[in-house]
DNA sequence: GCCAAATTGATAACCGTTATCATTACGGGT
DNA sequence: ACCCGTAATGATAACGGTTATCAATTTGGC
């Protein structure tokens, strides 16, 4: 059955997730686990999140570097983000009027089932004003 | 020199970037390449592409597997995408609200140096109707 | 307490990308 | 026209991340 996926390991990963704060990538998060005495699994860690990202209490993306970044989600419900690319701070943001111009332009060529990526990657005050490269 | 990447490979892989008529991965414009007679190298194409992408007359972006694909752009302008996950057409859209709305957002919270990633993926007209899958 | 089923975790296989490095082609200078 | 230096090319190896494999352990039920 595909819906027996509960142990302890997997809120263990969800805790983990969650108080990172922002996006991590598996292995950071492996890492966590693992400073946090965790004796998980690397195998482990990616298979709770993909269960989690397919339950939706995690959102995943790829980052520039072709890693998949995982991220706690409140809800299920659709946001985006705002993330720093040096510090890695993120910042949940609405985005109704993206909302709206994304099913009218996909609606408006004919496709369904859109589903869109709108996340918008900078460097955040604090990590702007030091070096600029 | 960083201006000096100026050889008729460079043409070739755009040329057949350009004709591949939408998002591509390297591998698989290498092959492309090959089968069209060209004996170029894998890692050739990779140089062609990164420098392409460089200058602004490719668009990258990550597909949900983690690969970068790749897509010839007429100007160094700013767009945005609609691509049909089933058979891969692409549109190019304007994006002019999101823009704003994406520097605003950006602005808004402290951030600089803001590149947003904004793509929708969906099911073409043609593709929807059909088989479900 | 015993058995069956499922999860776990170390490691190996994979895949795409990047770096390495010898070879080759091109251009300039004489 | 020839020689030489510079740079690009391409085969292959190295790399990093993700996924699959598989034996061992744990869990729960009877």
């Amino acid at each position: 059955m595909a819906v027996k996926r509960n142990t302890w390991q997997r809120e263990a990963v969800r805790e983990a997730l969650d108080s990172s704060g922002g996006f991590i990538s598996a292995q950071g998060l492996h890492q966590g686990l693992r400073d946090a005495g965790s004796p998980i699994g690397l195998a482990t860690v990616y298979r709770a999140l993909a269960d989690l990202a397919t339950v939706g209490e995690a959102d995943s993306l790829q980052s520039p570097d072709g890693e998949s970044l995982y991220r706690a989600c409140a809800s299920s419900g659709h946001h985006h983000h705002l993330i720093c690319r040096s510090c890695g701070l993120t910042v949940e943001i609405e985005a109704t009027e993206v909302e709206q111009w994304a099913r009218r332009t996909a609606s408006d060529h004919g496709f369904t089932e859109a589903q869109h990526i709108v996340d918008i990657f900078g460097l955040c005050a604090a990590c702007a004003a030091p070096q600029p490269k």
